[in-house]
RNA sequence: GGAGACGUCGCAUAGUCUGGUCUAGUGCGCCACCCUGCUAAGGUGGUAACGGGGCAACCCGUUCGCGGGUUCAAAUCCCGCCGUCUCCGCCA
């Protein structure tokens, strides 16, 4: 949720914004709207209940016929005093409503839709696969000669878009996971192990409930959802305390599941792992000052890059376009690795600076000289499920093996090489 | 799943039976000042969040786990829910 305040003094400002990401300006008046009629009904509400007030005490001192007296009136005020609070639950409530529907105020990200991102830079050496003379495997060939993913029992079980991480792809994962835990904990982080099932308050507090609330898994009997990533759970880790940031960002790194139903995305990416219902993540998440966080967005982004050289990957970093943004975020940078037998990039890392969009949704503050304010809440990716899938495309050999990256043998008992099983 | 106890201002607690004087008291902690030639102790004052109004000092309202209800009036009475603890049952 944004700042009411600002959208009072700057609508302006919201309105561009909500031009950037190709939404309705239109709503920014009609939270204006909402929100005068809530103030003239609260200041009503608020001096007939003061009038109540006064009058309630002179009834308790009063006896007799005074005190009937003053019964009748305070009766029929009572009456009123019901309405007016009825009036003004009702607009602060119809206020609410159209305030979570605004998403967060872009800052700095490009105009337009998804295909319009920026692309600030590429990293890392992409392999000529035809200089090297062979033609390279997918990932879930590779995965397969490896022993390392079953998508065929996997759709058995679950149903498509599930898979098993079989012997050396089991380790690989836990490979990967555990390397960005030990990084993020060297940096500083505290690591978590977070829930999955939060409250509805919760995931709405994150702004996933809004325009992509088909991605979410939900237990009606239960009234929990299913989260699609920890950044939930961190986010509402602090909800409804204020903290002391005078030391610098609080930073977790959160250890879990994630569940996606990928509603909408029939016939895309389904082949192997690219794209599933379930995968693991460690996600890093920063709650900072309003002043720090868009200093905290590159460091965030940085330890991503660490992690990408970690496992030795080819990537670019694209500036989302303002469209594509989630609700929640200003802006948001992603890491995509190179894949090569798609001759595309893949999405691994994402990191979004929310503002105080979330941290206003959830009641995270922090205390300041003058008093307490919204933080602002930051989240990025350091590993996922997904990164196996460029790790093997890009280390792969001609005879089907993998060649191990480095920065992960030390969590693979020193292995070298991934072997095809006969 | 069953029974009971509890949920109050950062922490601890009073207030709930018997509704109005609760503008929620007290202790601890914290902040400021004072006193004490150091230390320890002592004194005085201040010390929740959120919203509305005002240039401001300040004024008003909301909040005693959450949501309803009764009443002129609810921390206090009634109902539902959530959480914590204790005991019992069941079960990894």
């Amino acid at each position: 949720m944004i700042d009411l305040r600002l959208l009072r003094d700057n609508p302006d400002a919201v309105r561009a914004s909500q031009q950037a990401r190709g939404d309705d300006p239109a709503l920014v008046d009609a939270v204006l709207d909402a929100d005068a009629r809530r103030r003239s009904s609260l200041t009503d509400f608020e001096s007939l209940r003061a009038e109540q007030k006064a009058l309630g005490k002179k009834v308790a001192k009063a006896a007799g016929e005074e005190k009937a007296e003053l019964l009748a009136h305070t009766k029929q005020l009572a009456e009123r005093v019901k309405a007016r609070q009825a009036d003004a639950n009702d607009a602060e409530r119809e206020v609410d409503e159209l305030l979570y529907r605004l998403p967060n105020v872009v800052e700095g990200a490009p105009p337009g839709g998804e295909d319009d991102y920026l692309v600030l830079r590429h990293e890392g050496r992409i392999r000529d696969f035809a200089a090297e003379g062979f033609t390279p495997r997918d990932h879930l060939d590779l995965g397969e000669g490896l022993g390392a993913i079953d998508t065929a029992r996997g759709a058995k079980v679950s149903g498509s878009r599930f898979y098993f991480l079989t012997g050396v792809g089991a380790r690989l994962e836990l490979a990967l996971l555990n390397a960005a835990m030990d990084q993020a904990v060297a940096e500083g982080f505290t690591p978590m192990i977070t829930p999955t099932l939060v409250k509805p308050e919760t995931m709405r507090g994150t702004g996933f409930l809004g325009a992509h609330a088909d991605e979410i898994y939900r237990l009606e009997k239960d009234d929990l959802y299913l989260v699609g990533t920890s950044e939930v759970a961190l986010a509402g880790y602090h909800a409804d305390e204020i903290l002391d940031l005078a030391d610098g960002p609080r930073r977790y790194a959160g250890w879990s599941a994630c569940y996606r139903r990928e509603a909408g995305s029939h016939g895309k990416d389904v082949r192997g792992i690219i794209r599933v219902h379930q995968f693991h993540k460690v996600e890093m998440f920063s709650y900072c000052a309003v002043e720090d966080a868009a200093a905290e967005h590159e460091r965030l982004l940085a330890w991503e890059e660490a992690m990408l050289r970690k496992v030795e990957l080819p990537y670019r970093v694209i500036d989302t376009a303002a469209g594509d943004l989630g609700t929640s975020a200003a802006r948001k940078f992603d890491c995509e690795a190179w894949l090569p037998t798609q001759d595309r990039y893949l999405e691994l890392t994402s990191t979004s600076n929310c503002t105080t969009y979330q941290a206003r949704r959830l009641g995270v503050r922090e205390r300041t000289e003058t008093g307490t304010r919204p933080v602002a809440t930051l989240n990025g990716t350091l590993g996922t499920t997904r990164w196996i899938v460029a790790i093997l495309e890009n280390h792969q050999q001609p005879d089907g093996s993998v060649r191990v990256p480095e920065g992960l043998r030390p969590y693979l008992g020193g292995l070298e090489v991934l072997e095809p099983v006969a």
